[in-house]
RNA sequence: GGGUAGGUUGAGCAGGUGGUGAGCUCCGCUGACUGUAGAUCAGCCGUCUUCGACUGUGGGGGUUCGAUUCCCUCCCUGCCCA
């Protein structure tokens, strides 16, 4: 029996789907926003915020774990569900960002890749292997393969290396693949190049993955540039019938343009982080709760959201909260952006439904694009 | 009343022995953040017409080419004595 089951039907928008991912720890409707909660925690929420706020599947992270508390200790404790109260699917990203964003402290060969430890300096080594034996120890609904992300600004000959040992290190993610209740996800690469990401596609989609992930993408490319390369993923798996994830992404316009383009699953840290410094997301647009006009607005962050901050709070307590430097400001704020994030895909998907998913996309893009829009 | 130490841009300071005081930390203002080394980081933070200029060292006066510095006087604050 498969570790996890997908079920999509198509759209009357572009490559969009409908659908719903079943795990061992519940069924995720699609196209689906997944929190990132790195640390075994989604910072500042509990899992009683999540549930609230309509989280349904949540991120872990391989190299943050690994290093504290430790795969094995988690597994000790009974895996990550449990030792982080957190009874919904869980994915796990294998440590591959970290290869990226954590470059001047790690050497990459062929094998893996060899870390100093941002905590404490040891040497620390991640193999496709030891991401699988790590994932395996979390215990988590869905594992991704370990792979490497570059700067797609690199010169081709790079981004093609560095595609090529993503399509090798996917062979042995899968061939590692540590329990049978647990599903693997590999991960195209390739950069922005057309000729790059097919090839990239062409090598993953042909190994018996449970999802598609692509990643690479918003490091720092245009808007135009994430769409594009999505046109050409999007093509080139055709009607492949896995689930589709679109790594680390995104800002409120992301979702739409990428879930036309046929995008099933996102995270990204974004909603967590700008709430974590003030900034909070709604229908007029964003908001910084730290500007000195917010201090006297009685109203809610969001009249449409019905979220714990929302419905309980003034803009001008949050906005005092940031400037009292109170815990529970980044915290209400993360309730909010988190909840709003929720509800978007949820308009988006009904959207998908009932023919107004053209509607929610242009109101986002109106509200945000101001400050979205792209190079 | 006497003595003493002080008064520097919202706050707290640094510096300054007649020769360029706009330097720091807070506060404040604004922005950034995309598979989280991020409750972080960046810019601004006297005024203006802002690649520059002007003003500013408690108030007033004096000496001087030039005063934050020297002199006179007044005001304010802390501490000690009476």
């Amino acid at each position: 029996m498969a570790p996890v089951t997908f079920t999509a039907r198509p759209t009357t928008v572009g490559r969009a789907r409908l659908g719903r991912l079943v795990t061992p720890h519940g069924l995720i409707d699609t196209p689906q926003f997944m929190p990132v909660g790195t640390q075994a925690t989604v910072k500042a929420l509990t899992p009683g915020d999540l549930a609230a706020a309509g989280a349904q599947m949540i991120l872990g992270n391989t190299y943050h774990l690994s290093l504290r508390p430790t795969a094995e200790r988690v597994a000790r404790l009974g895996g990550l569900h449990r030792f982080m109260s957190w009874d919904g699917p869980i994915l796990t990203d294998s440590g591959g960002f970290q290869v990226f964003s954590l470059a001047h402290l790690r050497r990459v060969d062929d094998d893996g890749v060899t870390f100093t430890s941002h905590l404490d300096g040891s040497v620390q080594r991640l193999t496709p292997e030891r991401a699988m034996e790590i994932q395996a120890l979390l215990g988590s609904d869905v594992a991704m393969a370990f792979d490497q992300l570059v700067d797609p600004g690199l010169p081709a000959v790079q981004v093609a290396e560095a595609m090529e040992r993503t399509h090798r290190w996917a062979e042995r993610s899968l061939a590692a693949r540590g329990r049978p209740d647990q599903a693997v996800f590999g991960i195209v690469q390739g950069g922005v190049d057309a000729e790059l990401r097919r090839a990239s596609v062409a090598a993953i989609a042909s190994q018996a993955f449970d999802g598609i992930a692509i990643g690479g993408l918003s490091v720092g490319e245009s808007k135009a540039a994430m769409a594009a390369t999505l046109d050409v993923v999007g093509d080139a798996l055709g009607d492949d019938p896995r689930p589709r994830y679109l790594m680390g992404v995104g800002s409120p316009v992301d979702f739409a343009t990428a879930i036309e383009r046929g995008i099933d699953l996102f995270d990204c840290v974004l909603p967590t982080r700008v709430a974590r410094t003030g900034q909070v997301w709604t229908d007029a647009g964003r908001l910084n709760l730290r500007n000195a006009a917010l201090q006297d607005d009685p109203g809610p962050i969001d009249p449409g959201c019905a979220c714990e901050a929302c419905r309980n709070h003034s803009r001008a307590y949050l906005a005092h909260l940031f400037r009292a430097r109170e815990m529970l400001g980044p915290r209400l704020a993360s309730v909010h952006n988190v909840s709003w994030t929720l509800a978007l895909l949820a308009r988006l998907r009904t959207g998908l439904g009932d023919g107004s998913f053209g509607a929610v996309r242009d109101a986002v893009a109106i509200a945000f694009g101001r400050v979205y829009d792209a190079v």
